[in-house]
DNA sequence: GTATCATATGAATAGATAATCAAGTGTTCA
DNA sequence: TGAACACTTGATTATCTATTCATATGATAC
């Protein structure tokens, strides 16, 4: 154990060559970090709902809040994380902003934990 | 538009007929919301960093603790969290209690997020 | 121009949450 | 029995976040 780490458990019962070997294991602290960040975005309803909506055809801000009964505005601000995260897209036709998906393995994601949820 | 219903969204350019199709496809607002809760779980980097270790080997706290270079007490706190989403399960064996992953879609899961990283 | 409409945006607020700290279980072992 | 240990738990706090409200932007139509 290196001297100049301050590690924060002091237990007797570590498994050191159980923990070395999953630490070699163990991706770049930055990926996980980054993949947690993709599950922020989809751990809220209504990102959720924006996106399964999406999924099935392209909508205007309009259709997407009369359709979730939101507001303009908070479907705006969360079309806004959408498009940061590169999820969504956007087009625009006089007054009028169509949203729709940019990437197609959302929906493959969302069955996958889809399929935890029902073993439950 | 029932009108018992306070609709938020108060727009013109409404596609009746597209938000009509969609609503019908959408699935039930429950398993939308449950969905949201377990990827909500997925979105902190404590608690993925947990999964992908159990994925590889069952460790007991302190291994995780020491792995993870955080406090006991904060790997405890997000374990519970796991153990409630049904994601972790444990056992006792003296002092020492061992975790491990139940669900083996997780890193599939997680592997489906990775793509979408990848892609950007 | 200006009125209207669809959308965006910034500030504010209420609610959620992750880590910390301190105290509590429950087990082992002397 | 009681000290030591692995872990849990509850309260607290700092931080984050989703919505709301008010206002701004930018396009159309008159």
């Amino acid at each position: 154990m290196p001297n100049n780490l301050i590690e924060k458990c002091d237990c007797d019962v570590i498994h050191q060559d159980v923990v070395n070997q999953v630490k070699d294991k163990m991706p770049q602290e930055d990926l996980l970090y980054d993949l947690a960040e993709l599950f922020k975005v989809f751990g809220d309803s209504t990102r959720i709902k924006i996106l399964w909506a999406l999924d099935e055809a392209e909508m205007c801000v309009c259709d997407i809040a009369f359709l979730l009964n939101m507001t303009q505005s908070a479907i705006s601000h969360q079309l806004r994380v959408l498009k940061q995260t590169k999820l969504v897209k956007n087009r625009k036709d006089g007054k009028v902003v169509y949203y729709s998906l940019i990437d197609d393995h959302i929906k493959h994601i969302f069955n996958q934990g889809l399929v935890h949820i029902n073993e439950k």
